[in-house]
DNA sequence: TTCTAAATAT
DNA sequence: TATATTTAGA
């Protein structure tokens, strides 16, 4: 019996695992798969990254920090190649430099740093749920980001919504009421400069988010909606007549009053100006693109459609 | 279950 | 203090 007893203990004792397989009290805060998915790179582990995960779109990702790395004259050039690992690791503290190979499961979620690029996803996917319909749970489904949780979105999606009533109030009431409404998205001149407002300004916010009725427009163009060069022609994928135009206007958003359409940037307008517009941007010659991220412009300038023109790609990490 | 606003934590 | 997470009520 006692010596039973013994027995049993010594077997178990001897099951027990390794200190080297023991999972760590302490661990890292980001995933290896949000490092992967942000280009963390952790200096106190000389790990290299394994393949990305099979969920997460790894070419949106990078495409990104490409046009983060690259200087821009935006604002959102301060927030550069530094993809959220400033914050992310404090927390815990215990910087238990842990060499895992295998995805750490961190005990406790890991506060989740919203950089501008992860936010621009985050845009682009409300954009095109339409503001209706962006809710929590659809908004991470199409983000698709690996280890980005529901109450992630649905925190940031709380900060957002206020950023956009404070910009409603901005545009309509505090900003002498300008008429046209085409006023690009942005902060200047209201005063309200927190680092949570240059990250919500360092993407676009489309026009039509701030519109009291925005139901009464379809959500946004799609990712496959592209906007020719507009040195060479512009041609909002706006064809046919009557109806069918109209139609067509309501899908992508804009107004078909008098002759002027809703551009998800620039707010409404002929599209004569836009093209004048749209052009200076592209050639440099306005420094803010009205509202539209550098990245916006890059993209712009290195799109190219298959009959060779330019392309303004509205989505350009967006899929379709 | 999910969303949202408010409270709480870091 | 700013911002992310958690909680509680709808």
């Amino acid at each position: 019996m006692r010596e039973e007893d013994s027995n049993w203990f010594a077997k178990w004792e001897d099951e027990l695992p390794s200190p080297e397989e023991l999972m760590p009290l302490s661990q890292t805060l980001i995933t290896p798969d949000l490092a992967i998915a942000f280009d963390i790179r952790n200096p106190n582990s000389p790990n290299q990254f394994h393949p990305p995960p099979p969920t997460l779109n790894q070419n949106q990702i990078n495409n990104v920090n490409t046009a983060a790395n690259s200087p821009q004259p935006n604002s959102s050039a301060e927030f550069d190649s530094d993809l959220g690992g400033t914050g992310g690791n404090g927390a815990a503290g215990s910087g238990c430099g842990s060499g895992l190979d295998e995805p750490a499961r961190t005990l406790k979620r890991p506060r989740l740093v919203w950089t501008p690029q992860l936010h621009k996803r985050f845009v682009d996917a409300v954009a095109h749920l339409g503001i209706k319909n962006a809710v929590p749970k659809t908004i991470m489904q199409l983000m698709s980001v690996d280890g980005l949780t529901r109450e992630n979105v649905a925190s940031h999606l709380q900060k957002y919504r206020l950023y956009l009533k404070r910009m409603q109030g901005i545009n309509n009431g505090g900003n002498g009421g300008g008429g046209n409404g085409n006023s690009p998205v942005g902060l200047s001149g209201s005063g309200v400069d927190t680092a949570m407002d240059r990250l919500f300004a360092s993407a676009p916010v489309p026009a039509h988010f701030l519109r009291p009725n925005a139901d009464h427009f379809m959500p946004y163009p799609p990712v496959s909606m592209q906007v020719h060069h507009p040195q060479i022609a512009v041609q909002p994928p706006m064809v046919g007549h009557g109806p069918q135009l109209q139609q067509q206007f309501r899908h992508f958003g804009h107004s078909p009053t008098n002759g002027q359409f809703e551009h998800p940037f620039l707010g409404r307008q002929s599209q004569q100006q836009q093209v004048q517009r749209i052009g200076a941007s592209i050639h440099g010659n306005d420094n803010d693109h009205h509202g539209m991220p550098a990245s916006y412009v890059e993209d712009m300038e290195s799109a190219t459609a298959a009959n060779g023109r330019k392309v303004l790609t509205l989505f350009p990490n967006g899929e379709d």
